[in-house]
DNA sequence: TATAATTTTTAGGTTTACCTAAATTTATTT
DNA sequence: AAATAAATTTAGGTAAACCTAAAAATTATA
């Protein structure tokens, strides 16, 4: 298998263990992935020989301590690359993710460890996730979803849930960054939309849809 | 055909149609590429297909002008990481070659383009070579290899002709790198070594094999 | 609990990039 | 120019990572 696949397997599959401690299925881990659940049947096998994951046939996988630390280190690569890229070479927050995805896959634990002291050890990436340490230890992020926070409350955006491109332009657009204050003024009973004040300073309407996918506190 | 694959075949063509303008012999691609010469003619025959290069069986294969093109631009990208690993993550010029062949094959041009504005737009790598601008045009290094000095001639090093880690080292501990002043006090007849003064302080001999991967004006 | 629906795996096929061994072409000697 | 040597290509094979279609197992539903 080649290096960059079973990275890229291994990170959904730590993905998806972080929203079901079950474990991942095939079925997700192929949406995921891109490809046909079938072939992630096969890759499975492989990975569990290697032993990266611990499998069963027919049930959710999860990883082994030896997969976990690949897909951490991954995954810090992915978000210091992140962190360069808008720090040293000025792109924004929406348009990082494709070149990260590749750049994650240089694997010269040295270079990740200079690249990092670099930016000065940043601890969060560009869209607020923690940065796993050179040990895999990652801080864990105590933030809520918008949905979550009540009528007259004030908080801080601190992260997003969805890094789509299109997602984050969105963002863009309404003036949302990481530190954003947002105050939430109304929560409409029909839809579960929010009016939100944004920085004391305007207001406006944020679906459900969009709210569930904006981490605060 | 992947990628980074035929960006390697490509470059390794272009290396040996620097030295020899009939172009590049399937062994000697090979050779570079370190794989069978049969591997090597089925890849020729799918890059010609794609018109990356010119290729007549059983002759030397040159690059098209599409071919050349990519050829220098994976060189401006390897060119351009060496430079940042040397100059931001402070690496020497003999740890740089094995990381600096992974970061080539990212392949965002904006990325390129904006690293080369982060860095400055250097014209020459740690190792002295040059670097193609964006549009493929590359300064014509016109250096001599030191063997070509002759004897009371004062010269600068700008370069070398070998890459290897294994050299590399050998001139670090020479205390030789680009920029440092070069007399030659002596050709020694019996096996052309040379005995050099370096920046007017030291002298010492050097093998002719030495000399010959050494650049300089 | 039996049947239907869904999920997962297996079987068999493709392409890429490698390989070895054999055949072919080109180059070098005698 | 013929014989030999060397380089190159072709033929046939392997492993990885994908695919579709069919089979098997699991889960949900009537």
């Amino acid at each position: 298998m080649t290096n960059s696949i079973w990275e890229n397997y291994l990170k959904a599959i730590y993905k998806l263990t972080q929203k079901n401690p079950d474990g991942g299925y095939t079925n997700d881990i192929a949406f995921e992935m891109n490809v046909k659940p079938s072939s992630v049947s096969e890759v499975l096998k492989k990975l569990s020989e290697n032993l990266f994951i611990n499998y069963t046939k027919y049930k959710a996988v999860t990883l082994t301590e030896k997969g976990k630390q690949i897909a951490l280190k991954t995954i810090r690569k992915h978000r210091l690359w992140e962190v360069f890229l808008v720090e040293k070479l000025g792109y924004k927050w929406d348009e990082i993710h494709p070149m990260a995805e590749e750049l994650e896959h240089i694997h010269f634990d040295d270079l990740t460890e200079r690249l990092a002291t670099f930016l000065g050890n940043p601890q969060f990436d560009p869209h607020g996730d923690p940065i796993p340490d050179s040990n895999g230890n990652m801080i864990v992020n105590k933030s809520i979803k918008l949905t979550a926070v009540k009528l007259g409350e004030t908080v801080a955006m601190t992260g997003i849930d969805h890094d789509s491109a299109a997602f984050l332009r969105h963002l863009n657009r309404l003036g949302l960054t990481l530190g954003t204050k947002l105050t939430i003024l109304e929560i409409v009973e029909f839809d579960k939309s929010m009016l939100v004040r944004m920085n004391d300073e305007n207001e406006f309407y944020m679906s459900a849809e969009i709210a569930s996918n904006i981490l605060c506190r």
